[in-house]
RNA sequence: UCCCCGGUAGCUCAAUGGUAGAGCAUUCGGCUGUUAACCGAAGGGUUGCUAGUUCGAAUCUAGCCCGGGGAGCCA
């Protein structure tokens, strides 16, 4: 090919292949896989939108042939030749590879670690950093990217302000968890966030209806598929608004981001085998059931937690299993809650709080609820957690300076994303999972 | 912190007290429509570490290291 005929070329993306059929185009990306067959070869291109098989035969093109033959897999590449449909190639269409650059070849004497083949988590969590190139992975980081996307529309067009919370703060916000504490200037400590929530009080009471949308740090030494040691959480705050806004406005979040990403990421839920239908059903209202009515369902599936009990993975999943869209659990005991929480009037041994559980098991996705209003009623609480009232004076300026009810909620990100794609493990919907004994790559 | 499971070739696994193996990957050869291609050949091992039991240990015992799942805690 000549110079003048490469210029008109077009440079495209793989997505975009079908609509470029019976055209020659140029692809840059990698090389996937090779299969030979005699004088013919299969080069299998990505390029991180998707996959094309490439067709190259040694009697018409002796020189690509000879570039390709050998190459090894996930070398760099840039392809150019004619698209057609073709039924026998992955994703219908292939091409007939007319010119090859490689750009980078990989050494033969350290080929590429991971195969098309099963691997073991612990081999590929060494590797995350090469992992994420497989087709599956790069699909659920596109899901979460969508999840992000549709949670910030959603929240923006109910009138929300995306503010942002700090990540060094100087004490608990809750004080029951374990914090990550890091040096600070001069001899200081500070502590990274475990929770945006005290200070989108604070935004609240200064822009009306707010949410932080960012990273949360908790140190506590939890070795499940449901924990993270670094993840992400959008958190809403509003000013005068009661557990019923913050409730439905739960719903419709979780409503909205997973029929977006059904809607705009139908090929790579497909991609992971997702069965769609299951989140095509997840629509507002959700389930309902108080604390009361939980420990009911509970003991009659012969479960032996009493009124009081906090509920543990079991639990949830039972609850979780008689109902086909989340759940919401609301009007927990007040002992077992934060202490910022606000009790209901009519049953004082009740907090005004709730969560949210997401259906096959994957737990608790959201915990929110109402807000202590009243100065010394959230004084008195704070010396019943045994926390450091100095540590809190700004928080109780919020109290002392046009105090009004106020609710709020915590989403997590990773756990939502893990449900919506039918992950085994949360760590696989974060690009570079930060868990206990593993912060490494 | 506690409980359970695991660690054998680069990877995934087999071998349950008697010569350490297969598939994939790598190297070489073959194949004009492959689909994690296939066929033939070759190289590749301190069986996580240390000590013990035994004529003999990947296998049994103890301790340690590393990883996974779960509890507690939480999103």
């Amino acid at each position: 090919m000549n110079q003048e005929a490469q210029a008109a070329v077009p440079i495209i993306t793989i997505e975009q292949a079908g609509a470029h059929a019976g055209g020659t185009v140029t692809i840059r990306g990698w090389l996937y896989n090779l299969r030979e067959s005699g004088k013919l070869l299969f080069p299998i291109f990505r390029d991180g939108t998707g996959i094309m098989q490439g067709v190259v035969s040694q009697k018409e093109h002796l020189e690509v042939f000879g570039a390709l033959k050998g190459l090894p897999q996930e070398s760099s590449v840039i392809a150019t030749g004619a698209i057609r449909a073709e039924a026998r190639a992955p994703g219908g269409f292939e091409m007939g590879v007319s010119a090859i650059e490689v750009v980078q070849r990989v050494a033969d004497a350290e080929p590429y670690p991971i195969q098309l083949k099963e691997h073991g988590v612990d081999f590929l969590l060494d590797r995350r950093h090469l992992w994420i190139r497989t087709p599956r992975q790069a699909a659920i980081l596109r899901i979460r990217a969508e999840a992000e996307r549709a949670a910030r529309n959603f929240m923006d067009a109910q009138g929300y302000t995306l503010t942002d919370a700090p990540i060094f703060t100087p004490a608990a916000c809750e004080g029951t968890t374990t914090l990550f504490e890091v040096n600070y200037i001069d001899e200081q400590k500070a502590y990274l966030t475990q929770s945006g929530q005290l200070y989108v009080e604070a935004l609240a009471a200064a822009l009306g209806k707010v949410y932080t949308f960012g990273p949360t740090f908790r140190a506590e030494k939890s070795k499940t598929r449901r924990h993270l040691t670094e993840f992400w959480m959008l958190e809403p705050e509003a000013a005068y608004a009661h557990l019923e806004d913050m409730i439905q406005l739960a719903e419709g979040l979780v409503s909205a981001v997973v029929q977006s990403v059904v809607k705009n990421r139908t090929r790579e839920l497909e991609m992971i085998e997702r069965d769609v239908a299951s989140l095509q059903k997840i629509k507002p209202p959700f389930p309902r059931i108080t604390y009361d009515d939980a420990i009911k369902v509970l003991q009659k599936a012969g479960n032996p937690t009493k009124w009081g009990d906090d509920f543990g993975g079991d639990e949830e999943t039972i609850i979780s299993k008689e109902f086909d869209r989340p759940v919401v659990i609301h009007r927990y005991p007040a002992a077992m809650k934060a202490f910022y929480m606000a009790t209901d009037a009519a049953r004082p041994e009740l907090s005004l709080s709730f969560d949210m559980i997401a259906p096959e098991g994957y737990g608790e996705i959201i915990g929110g609820g109402e807000r202590l209003a009243d100065y010394d009623t959230l004084v008195r609480r704070l010396r019943e957690h045994n926390l450091p009232e100095e540590s809190f004076q700004w928080y109780l300026d919020l109290r002392r300076y046009g105090s009004v009810p106020h609710a709020g909620f915590g989403l997590g990100l990773e756990r939502t994303v893990a449900w919506i794609c039918g992950t085994e493990h949360i760590r696989e919907v974060i690009p570079f999972p930060r868990m206990l004994y593993r912060v490494y790559p």
